[in-house]
DNA sequence: AGCACGCCGACT
DNA sequence: GTCGGCGTGCTC
């Protein structure tokens, strides 16, 4: 049998096309060449991409003419097998196209792009010809000898140079071409060694000989030798910046010294993932119910692939996790540990690499791009350096493994593992549950609040259930008082937003030492002004929806679009000066507060607080240090902080995390009240929680008052049966956007006449979302109920063909039209 | 995503 | 009369 060997190969783009591009693989490479490479790929008249090979195959196009490919970028494939069939699932599912998962999955210095430069082709002789602005840029091209186009560019900031440039190549002064340019630079560190043997005395008299008239690169030198000596290392050798602020000795005498033959500079690639102590811990041993726990985890992944871990607050999950990770990496598998984004605490940071040290990788959304690289070069190379533990956030599940053994999503209930946009808008928690089974690796679930869907796969019998009733330590749950908000008012028992019955156990907390954290969900100031005179509330030009008051810069501005103007103290409509704040968040509860509690330390914990890098970091570390009093905080203090010293926590106000225009709106609330609870009463000392809200009757209230799970899932699965929601059918969401309001209309009634209802249990809308408007854009939204019985498949495939109807249809094509499934 | 092509308003 | 704005279509 001749072998042929495959000529062509179907590539990724990294943009938003449906489908694959074929090119010709060179002769060269044609062995060389494999599914998961990187290769560079020139599309349409001169832009080169980097693409990814996703296929191969010998049979050559003939609608098109094909082009080659210019360069193969790797030796071995930077995406595993798996990891690519994994982007096909996501892009089938999701319904995206693959291009826009290379773009979410790969660090963007991974994609090599070319950029135009120009090159003068004559010399200043020529200038006088030229007219002004030609002229200007052409000295400019003249100085640098090869520039950038868009450098040229951000020099005349706004003018289009686009037809200045063309003159000029039209009269041949100068030359474009297209260069690709190199992005992930490694970091190099400059060592100084001897330039010459410790050992030979020759040497060392010739160097002392040679600084003897300058007594600074005398004691350089003298103390060169001497830290070498204490070293005991022949080869030793000091970072240059060590060197420096260790011996005070300007940089400058090094130099001299190395010009003189004496000292050496040597540079060096060096890695920019922090080294971690190597003096590791033994992880904590596990009590009674936690080794029965990690025992039934193990046994039930003999039977499913899928299992649940569901512990109350403070029964040590972690830990548990840990020993099921020492199991798996012990069979030289990897392992994959998720968190949401804002639960990515240098608490559990610290608490794995304490007991794994260099094994373990961290990923997340601050990393520079570099420092994403050096991870993906770590997991490519598979040696004895790579990572086996990668701890990451949603965004991790695209990492190139290649030798999973089990992913742990860690508080599985949360939202965050929902990308919202841009696309793939995928779910990290059920994304990673598919790529598990592609790996054949097995996946736990953790939570102390599973979410709906999760539990209904368990009672389905889809998932295993392990379960930890108790705390850790046997610590008492928190008890949970109701503190009705209407009675207060009516007694005029109120002082701003705190009932009196709140601020007395505040104060007896202060008083016995012990620490209080207050959530409002909500940042900032208050969420809108309104003028008590005319009623008008300042809204966003571009968006439709209020504008959100910050107080310390004194702004109003759109959390949409980030549209921000000053605040005047009159209103813009009538002028009169009788504005007020409406509602409250965070900052105000803070500013409230100081004033109540003059003598307490008080700190604020939300997004404007901790942009920093560290913000977040040191906040915690000042809690933890006892050198905060009482802090506040959104969302962010919900999760997974453990501090001991804990002897209140407070919801401020209930009310609006339950009544939300969602149908998820109860379950989160208790989700995130269960989880505010959970920060209290983390040792010996039992805590308390006080929930504040108008509605002490309130279903839900009480399902978290008695740390009823059970009941709070049953009820909501039966509301969910009721009224046709998850887990009992799938959802999408399309928007529709458009420029024009009623061509948006006109759009999405045609899109929705496109819709074929046989393979939907229920279509709602089209319908203006609560922010009907944003930036100027009018959106319009149909929600899906898709009988989970029909095929999949056909679904996406008759929606594909609705959706282009209308984006070729004459009248709306410049609609944007986008999909979203499994909504939040 | 770029980039070229093509059709209507504000300038000389 | 043109220059140049952006809406639209195509890229292997």
């Amino acid at each position: 049998m001749t072998h042929t060997k495959l000529e062509y190969a179907d590539v990724i783009l990294p943009l938003a096309v449906p489908l694959l591009y074929t090119y010709k693989i060179p002769l060269f490479d044609l062995d060389l060449i494999k599914p998961g490479m990187r290769v560079l790929v020139q599309l349409g008249k001169k832009k080169v991409y980097t693409a990814i090979v996703h296929s191969l195959h010998n049979s050559p196009p003939k609608q098109y003419e094909v082009k080659e490919i210019q360069k193969v970028l790797d030796n071995t494939p930077i995406i595993p097998e798996i990891q690519l069939k994994f982007w096909d699932w996501i892009a089938e599912y999701y319904m995206c196209s693959r291009g826009e998962v290379m773009k979410a999955a790969l660090p963007a210095g991974l994609k090599l792009e070319s950029e135009t430069h120009v090159y003068a082709k004559l010399g200043e002789e020529v200038i006088d010809e030229l007219e002004n602005d030609e002229s200007l840029i052409f000295q400019r091209i003249l100085s640098t000898g090869s520039v950038k186009i868009s450098e040229i560019a951000k020099l005349f900031s706004g003018k289009n140079i686009t037809p200045i440039i063309q003159s000029l190549i039209e009269k041949q002064v100068i030359l474009a071409g297209e260069e690709i340019k190199e992005k992930f630079k490694p970091k190099i560190e400059s060592y100084i060694t001897l330039n010459g043997e410790f050992s030979n005395k020759l040497f060392i008299e010739k160097a002392f000989e040679a600084c003897k008239s300058a007594p600074k690169q005398q004691t350089l030198f003298l103390t060169f030798l001497d830290l070498q000596t204490k070293s005991k290392n022949p080869n030793f050798r000091i970072k240059k910046k060590d060197l420096i602020t260790k011996t005070g000795i300007a940089a400058s005498v090094i130099k001299e010294l190395i010009k003189k033959d004496v000292l050496n500079e040597i540079n060096d690639e060096v890695s920019r993932i922090i080294e971690v102590n190597k003096n590791l811990v033994d992880a904590k041993t596990l009590n009674t119910a936690q080794i029965k726990a990690l025992q039934q985890i193990h046994e039930s992944f003999t039977k499913k692939d899928v299992t649940l871990l569901h512990g109350v607050t403070a029964s040590g999950k972690t830990e548990v996790y840990i020993q099921y990770i020492k199991d798996i990496i012990a069979q030289g598998k990897q392992v994959l540990y998720l968190l949401p984004e804002i639960a990515l605490t240098t608490q559990i940071t610290q608490r794995l690499q304490k007991v794994f040290g260099n094994k373990v990788g961290i990923y997340h959304s601050r990393l520079h791009d570099n420092e994403r690289i050096e991870l993906w070069k770590n997991l490519n190379s598979c040696n004895e350096e790579s990572f086996q533990i990668i701890l990451g956030v949603r965004s991790a599940i695209f990492l190139p493994f290649s030798n999973l053994g089990a992913i742990i999503i860690d508080e599985e209930h949360e939202t965050s593992f929902k990308q919202y946009d841009p696309a793939p808008r995928y779910n990290a928690r059920d994304s990673a549950i598919v790529m598990a089974k592609l790996h054949n690796a097995k996946t736990l679930l953790g939570t102390a609040t599973p979410s709906i869907e999760t539990y209904y796969n368990v009672l389905q019998k889809k998932y295993a259930l392990v379960e930890l009733t108790e705390r850790h330590g046997n610590f008492a749950m928190p008890t949970i008082e109701i503190l009705d908000l209407a009675k207060a008012y009516k007694q005029k028992r109120m002082q701003k937003n705190f009932s009196k019955d709140l601020l007395e156990k505040i104060q007896k907390n202060l008083e016995e030492k012990r620490q209080v954290i207050l959530f409002q969900n909500r940042r900032g100031y208050s969420p809108y002004i309104e003028c008590t005179s005319c009623g008008t509330i300042p809204h966003c030009i571009h968006c439709d929806v209020s504008l959100t008051y910050h107080k310390y810069s004194n702004t109003l501005s759109c959390h949409y679009c980030g549209y921000t103007i000053k605040n005047k103290p009159t209103c813009i409509a009538c002028g009169d000066s009788s504005l007020e704040t409406m509602g409250f968040g965070t900052e105000k509860i803070e500013e409230d507060l100081k004033v109540i509690f003059p003598k307490s330390r008080i700190a604020r914990m939300d997004l404007d607080t901790t942009r920093g890098k560290n913000g977040y970091s040191s906040l915690i570390e000042r809690f933890e240090n006892r050198e905060i009093d009482i802090l506040i905080g959104t969302q962010m203090i919900s999760k997974g902080l453990d501090f001991d010293n804990v002897g209140l926590v407070s919801v401020l106000n209930a009310d609006n995390l339950l009544h939300m225009p969602d149908f998820r709106a109860f379950e989160r609330g208790f989700h995130l009240m269960v989880q505010v609870a959970g920060r209290a009463g983390r040792s010996e000392q039992a805590g308390d929680v006080a929930i504040q809200t108008f509605s002490p009757l309130h279903s839900t209230i009480n399902q978290v008052k008695n740390h009823d799970y059970n009941t709070m899932m049953k009820e909501q699965l039966e509301e969910r049966q009721k009224f046709i929601y998850p887990p009992f059918v799938r959802l999408i969401k399309i928007s529709l956007k458009h420029r024009d309001k009623s061509k948006a209309i006109k759009a999405s009634d045609y899109l929705r006449s496109q819709i074929n209802n046989k393979n939907y249990i229920q279509i709602l809308g089209p319908e203006f979302p609560p922010v009907g408007k944003i930036q100027n854009m009018f959106v319009l939204q149909i929600l899906l109920k898709v009988n989970k019985k029909v095929a999949y498949q056909k679904i996406r495939e008759e929606l594909f063909n609705a959706i282009t109807l209308v984006k070729t249809h004459a009248d709306y094509k410049s609609a944007s039209i986008h999909t979203d499934v499994d909504p939040y």
